[in-house]
DNA sequence: ACCGATAATTAGCTCAGGCTAAATCTCCAA
DNA sequence: TTGGAGATTTAGCCTGAGCTAATTATCGGT
């Protein structure tokens, strides 16, 4: 009937689907059909079904073969998405004894289930925080967010010292990992050595010497030391 | 593949039918598919479509034209539903500053999406509560439920003191109002009259006179003064 | 004993959102 | 410039869960 106002109650995959897009495309590119099937574990094809739906709903913009984008509209939703998830993470964490690393599957089901009201109470309970406790940025109410652009540890030079600011995975394994070495948003990281050819690097965190490959610095997100967070 | 031994993760309507068949069937009788459909909003060929399923999954006992009847398995999952139900809005009252009478709905939407695991951490965060905040018993995770029976304020006789334990209704209309009485669970109200044919009574409660219809009435579930909540 | 009202079920449809297999497009490299 | 490899879309199917219309069962009352 109305093809762009669109804010009939949205499904739950409909939710997930945006939700991906917008992670995807935070690089500016448009996002890929086979990117998105990857990140929400489904065929090729059903992704190609529901980009149809949501373009047809306004949501998206597609062309085809080329990817698809969030239209404003779109853009609304995933970040209204998105700080649902992260206002989850932060309360689950703060105030029922959740660990960082396991708190994003609970988060990613409720997501779904809370009303507005119920979010806008727990972010008042944690005093309107500006960060999730992976050190993402969490989205205000009104929709802005803070895009604050990050370095990975694996890019930085030896000898310079850098505050850890995002740990920028989901895997509870990894995570867990991250926060065994003490590596979580916040913590101050000196460089002492990097092997060539995305070799492991040697750092100082709390005093304490660390070797770490490649992967894992690559997912640590880093700012100069003075930046608040 | 394996008819009896269902738990395999079920979804969001299959949780409801047997939350509504369990409440329907408190008073001993078997659920009739027109009582399931009216309670859930549903048309009959759609439940009776359900019970089908239910029943090849080992839920529900049909016996057609008779009516349903929760299998043990069937209860412990309509009982996990309860329970959830209840912590959530126990918590929502006593954590998130929500009023009684609106946080059904929020909870009917979160029951389908919280883990067991966060359930028993407000669980645990509120003393490990018995009753919820409409007075309902809460079943315990082992499954098991007090299931104390009391009276309506509508059947106590003129003259006597009783405590209002339970409010049996999701109204939130009616839940404002019998608040605004100061009619929740725990209150003591004293009956000083009883007009005949389903007619209004008077009664104090809080040193305060107050006139209520039948409808109301009927749904102030009460106990004798000594009884402990 | 049967007749009709009411309740329940069956038949047959829709839609969302998955899937696989087949067809089609893009783009790079020979 | 042309041939594929790989990405994308289309075709066609399935399941869950709802609906309406039509059919069938039950049961109370005459």
């Amino acid at each position: 009937m109305c093809p762009s106002v669109a804010h009939e109650p949205l499904t739950q995959s409909v939710e997930d689907y945006l939700k991906a897009i917008y992670r995807l495309s935070l690089n500016g590119q448009p996002a890929a059909t086979s990117e998105i099937a990857q990140h929400l574990a489904l065929a090729a094809p059903s992704v190609s079904g529901m980009i149809k739906r949501l373009s047809e709903l306004g949501l998206l913009d597609h062309e085809p073969y080329k990817g698809v984008q969030l239209t404003p509209d779109g853009r609304r939703l995933a970040l209204r998405m998105v700080r649902r998830h992260r206002i989850l993470e932060a309360y689950l964490v703060a105030f029922l004894g959740y660990g960082w690393e396991v708190v994003h599957e609970e988060a990613e089901r409720l997501e779904h289930a809370v009303s507005d009201a119920l979010i806008e109470r727990m972010a008042n309970a944690l005093g309107d925080p500006h960060f999730d406790p992976h050190g993402d940025p969490i989205p205000a109410a009104d929709g802005t967010i803070a895009e604050v652009i990050y370095t990975p540890l694996s890019e930085i030079a030896s000898g310079e010292t850098v505050v850890v600011r995002r740990a920028d995975t989901n895997h509870a394994d990894r995570l867990r990992y991250i926060a065994s070495y003490g590596l979580t948003p916040g913590a101050r990281v000196t460089v002492i050595d990097r092997q060539p050819f995305h070799g492991p690097m040697t750092v100082t965190v709390d005093g304490k010497r660390r070797v770490l490959g490649d992967e894992i610095a690559r997912l640590l997100l880093c700012g100069r030391p003075e930046a608040s967070a």
